[in-house]
DNA sequence: TATAGCCGATTTTTT
DNA sequence: ATCGGCTATA
C-alpha cells in the first residue's frame, strides 16, 4: 500500500543531492543514514546542527511527516534555531516538526496523560524556588530544625534529593559521597523525600525531576501510551546527547521501542552538566544500549583557527580521562590567543570594553563578540562598566528575573488562579495581607479546601479580623468562575491592580522592582493562555539584563555576555574569557573531587572553542574579591587557572599587553589605582608596563606572580 | 500571633 | 547578599 512512498520521486532525489553538496564526506554520511541507529560523535565547531538540521530536512524531504520526526535538543532556543534553519533549507514543512527540550517535550505529554499518575491536567510545575520552599515546609513541620547538630537547609536538600533521584542512587551513597556531614540524617532525609512526593501530589505540582520520572514512569507502566509514542515517532534525534543523565537516555530508549531510527549526537569532551546527574559514559554507552549502532565522527573544524585550535587541543589533551580526539581545522591563518594580566578586576573590564569599541571600529559586528563567565556574577563589574561605554549587550545565565521576589509574587498569584491547589504559592500571597501570618495561613488554607467552589462560609469564619475585606477580595479575584476564559494578559492586569498597593508597600526601592512587572506584563501578551504562560515562565525563564540593557542605540547589534553554561552549541568571532584564575575556573568547590575538576576542565575547553578567530584570555589579580561568598570567605584568588599555568602552552599563547585608546584612557584614574597597587606590594613593572601602553605600542610585558592561591582572612 | 531585627551559616553551572 | 532561627515587642 505505501510501497510508492519508499522511493523518492527523481526530482526528489536531486534535492536530496543539492542538499548534501555542501557537507564533507562523514557528514554526507550522517545525513544519509538509514536504517540502524545513529551515533555522531562531533567535536566542537564540526558541523554539528548543520549535519543535524540537513539530517532533518532530508527526512523530511524522503516523505515522513514531520510531526513524526521528534527533534529533543538542550535548550528551547536550539530547537527554534534548528527548524528554522531546516525551514530555510528546504520548506515551511520543517515547522511541524516536533521538538524542544525533554522538560518542554515531558511537559506536553504529562499535560494529556497526568490523570494516569494521581495528578490532574491542571498541574503547574515547581520551580527550583518551589521546591525549596515545600521542603522548608516540610522540614520545620518534622521538627527537623531544632536538632543538635545542623541538619541540611533547603538548598542542600534539595541539591541533595535531586542527585538522588537523577542519578538512581541510594540516599546513603550521596551522602557519604558528596555530604559526609549530613550521613547521619539518612532516615531523616528519607522521610522528606516521602514527604515531599505526597506534597506535591496533593498541590498538584510537578519538579523539573517529576517531569522526566513521571514521563517515564507513564512509558514504562503503560504499554498501551508507549506503544502510541512508539508508533507517532517515526525518528528520533537527540542533541547534546554526552549532557543526558542515564533517565533521559532510558526515555529515549523506552519512546524508540524497536524502532531503529534514533539519531544521537554529542560530544564527551563538551559534557559539562554532572551536577544534574548528567553522565558523558551515556554517550560512549549507546551503542551497548541500541544494537547495531552505527558511529561517525565529525573531526574537521569549521569554526575555529588553527592557532586557537592548538591551545583548545593542549587543554582538552591534559584530561585524566584520555579522549580519542584531535581537532583540526583548514583554517591556518590568524592569531594565537591573547593571554592578558590585569591588576584588578576592573581594570579588565575596562580592557574589554576598550578591546570592543576598537574591534568595532575595525568593522566588527558587535553580534560577533561575546565574553563568557563561569558564574552569572562575574561579569557584574563589566557590565557598569559596559553601560558607561554606552556598549549594548544581552546576557544569558546568572539571575533569572523570575526568582526575585516582586516577580514570584506576581507569579503567585497567577498560579493560584490556574491552580487552586497549590498552597505554595497560597502560602506566599496570604502571607502579603497585613495581619496574616504562618499560623493564620494554614487555618485559611485549610477552610477554604473544604470547599474551593464555594468559599463563603469558610470567609465567614474571619470576619470579625481586620484582614477580612482584602482576604475576601483576593479570594473573589482567585477563585472567579470565569476565571479560565481570561487571557494570561487580562490575569495580569486583574492581578496587578490587587499587588499594586501591596507591592509599593512592601518593597521601598520599588520604582527599580517595576521595571521587571513590567517586562513580565509584556511577556504575558505573547501566551495565549495563563496556561501557556506559567509553563513557559517554569520552563523557559527569561533572563533579568534583557530588557535593562539598552541603551541609546536602535540598531540590535549587541555584545553577549554569557555563563559558559549558556554559551554551549554557539560561536563568535571574537570570544574574551573573563577570570582564568584558580578557584573561579575550576571554581573552589569543585576542587575536592578529581571528576569536578575534571569537568571544570571541559568546561574551559567548550568556553575556547566558541571563538571562532579571536579570544582574549583574561586574568585579573583579585585583592578583594566582590563576589558575595568569596568576599564573605575573605578568600583571596590570584593564581591562574591550573588548566593553562603551563609551561609548555607558552608557545600557544600570545603574551601581550596592549592597551592602545588615547581619549578614553582606561588608566585614568590610575593615580587610585596606582596607590592601592603599591600599598598592596604590586610589583612597580606594571605602572612601568601602564606607561609603556599609553604610547600606543603593543607591549610583551613583565608578567606579574602573585602571591599564589593564598587564601587571605580578614579581620 | 505577627513582625522586626539580630546573628550565624551558606551560595556554581540549568531545565 | 540571603536564609533560618532566635528574641523582644506589639
Amino acid at each position: 500500500m505505501k510501497k510508492f512512498n519508499l522511493k523518492p520521486s527523481p526530482s526528489s532525489l536531486r534535492q536530496i543531492f543539492a542538499l548534501t553538496e555542501t557537507l564533507n564526506p562523514s557528514q554526507k554520511e550522517a545525513v544519509l543514514h538509514l536504517g540502524s541507529p545513529l551515533l555522531i560523535i562531533a567535536g566542537a565547531g564540526s558541523g554539528k546542527t548543520k549535519t543535524l538540521v540537513h539530517r532533518v530536512a532530508k527526512l523530511v524531504l524522503d516523505g515522513i511527516s514531520p510531526e513524526r520526526i521528534l527533534l529533543l535538543t538542550f535548550t528551547r532556543k536550539a530547537a527554534n534555531e534548528m527548524t528554522k534553519r531546516a525551514t530555510t533549507l528546504l520548506d515551511d514543512r520543517c515547522r511541524g516538526i516536533q521538538g524542544g527540550t525533554f522538560h518542554a517535550f515531558a511537559q506536553s505529554i504529562l499535560k494529556v496523560h497526568a490523570p494516569k499518575l494521581g495528578f490532574s491536567t491542571q498541574f503547574t510545575i515547581a520551580d527550583r524556588g518551589d521546591s525549596e520552599d515545600i521542603l522548608s515546609l516540610i522540614r520545620k513541620n518534622l521538627g527537623l530544625n531544632k536538632l543538635d547538630k545542623r541538619f541540611p537547609q533547603k538548598k542542600a536538600l534539595s541539591a541533595i534529593i535531586g542527585k538522588v533521584r537523577n542519578t538512581a542512587s541510594s540516599i546513603s551513597a550521596i551522602l557519604n559521597k558528596d555530604y559526609p556531614q549530613f550521613s547521619v540524617y539518612e532516615r531523616e532525609i528519607e522521610t522528606i523525600m516521602i514527604q515531599y512526593a505526597i506534597q506535591k501530589k496533593t498541590m498538584n505540582v510537578m519538579d523539573y525531576d517529576d517531569l522526566l520520572l513521571l514521563l517515564l514512569d507513564l512509558l514504562k507502566t503503560n504499554e498501551e501510551t508507549a506503544k502510541f509514542y512508539q508508533q507517532k515517532f517515526k525518528h528520533i534525534l537527540v542533541d547534546e546527547y554526552q549532557d543526558t543523565n542515564s533517565i533521559q537516555a532510558s526515555i529515549v530508549q523506552y519512546l524508540a521501542g524497536l524502532n531503529p531510527n534514533i539519531t544521537v549526537v554529542g560530544d564527551d569532551c563538551q559534557s559539562i552538566y554532572s551536577f544534574r546527574g548528567a553522565n558523558f559514559k551515556n554517550i560512549i554507552s549507546f551503542p551497548d544500549l541500541f544494537l547495531n549502532t552505527k558511529i561517525i565522527k565529525l573531526e574537521e573544524n569549521y569554526r575555529t583557527i588553527q592557532p586557537i585550535l592548538n591551545l583548545t587541543n593542549a587543554v582538552i589533551g591534559q584530561a585524566r580521562e584520555k579522549y580519542d580526539k584531535s581537532l583540526f581545522s583548514s583554517k591556518n591563518v590568524g592569531e594565537k590567543p591573547a593571554y592578558i594580566e590585569t591588576k584588578s578586576e576592573n581594570e579588565q573590564s575596562q580592557f574589554v570594553c576598550q578591546k570592543i569599541l576598537e574591534l568595532r571600529e575595525n568593522g566588527t559586528d558587535l553580534n560577533e563578540i561575546a565574553v563568557l563567565v563561569r558564574s552569572g556574577w562575574q561579569s557584574n563589574d563589566l557590565e557598569i562598566e559596559l553601560k558607561s561605554h554606552n556598549i549594548p549587550f544581552v546576557k544569558y545565565g546568572g539571575f533569572k528575573f523570575v526568582e526575585t521576589a516582586h516577580v514570584k509574587d506576581v507569579v503567585a498569584y497567577l498560579k493560584i488562579a490556574f491552580n487552586p491547589l497549590d498552597q505554595l504559592s497560597w502560602r506566599r500571597v496570604l502571607s502579603l495581607i497585613d495581619g496574616i501570618g504562618p499560623k493564620t495561613i494554614t487555618t485559611i488554607i485549610g477552610e477554604i479546601n473544604k470547599n474551593l467552589h464555594d468559599p463563603s462560609s469558610a470567609l465567614k469564619l474571619f470576619s470579625k479580623k481586620k484582614f477580612y475585606k482584602e482576604l475576601t477580595a483576593l479570594i473573589y479575584l482567585i477563585l472567579s468562575p470565569n476565571n479560565h476564559e481570561r487571557t494570561a494578559e487580562a490575569w495580569m492586569t486583574i492581578v496587578m491592580e490587587f499587588y499594586r498597593p501591596i507591592f509599593q508597600l512592601q518593597y521601598d526601592d520599588y520604582t527599580k522592582r517595576k521595571n521587571d512587572l513590567d517586562s513580565l506584563e509584556a511577556i504575558s501578551s505573547r501566551f495565549p493562555t495563563l496556561e501557556k504562560f506559567l509553563t513557559d515562565l517554569s520552563l523557559d525563564p527569561p533572563n533579568s539584563s534583557q530588557t535593562e540593557s539598552l541603551p541609546e542605540s536602535q540598531d540590535d547589534e549587541k555584545i553577549t555576555i554569557s555563563t559558559i553554561h549558556s554559551a554551549k552549541g554557539l560561536e563568535w568571532t571574537c570570544v574574551f574569557i573573563l577570570s582564568l584564575i584558580d578557584g573561579y575556573l575550576p571554581s573552589f568547590q569543585s576542587l575536592g573531587d578529581i571528576h569536578q575538576i575534571e569537568e571544570e576542565r571541559r568546561l574551559l575547553y567548550v568556553a575556547l572553542t566558541r571563538a571562532k578567530d579571536y579570544l582574549f584570555l583574561m586574568k585579573p589579580h583579585l585583592d578583594s574579591p566582590k563576589g558575595g561568598y568569596y568576599a564573605y570567605q575573605g578568600m583571596q584568588f590570584s593564581k591562574l587557572s591550573r588548566f593553562l599555568d603551563r609551561d609548555d602552552y607558552k608557545d600557544s599563547l600570545m603574551e601581550r599587553w596592549s592597551l592602545t585608546s588615547e581619549d578614553d584612557d582606561p588608566f585614568d584614574d590610575s593615580a587610585t589605582n596606582a596607590n592601592t597597587c603599591e600599598s598592596e606590594g604590586i610589583p612597580f613593572e606594571q605602572q612601568q608596563s601602564r606607561a609603556n601602553s599609553q604610547s600606543n605600542a603593543s607591549v610583551s610585558r613583565t608578567i606579574h606572580k602573585p602571591s599564589l592561591g593564598k587564601k587571605k582572612y580578614f579581620f
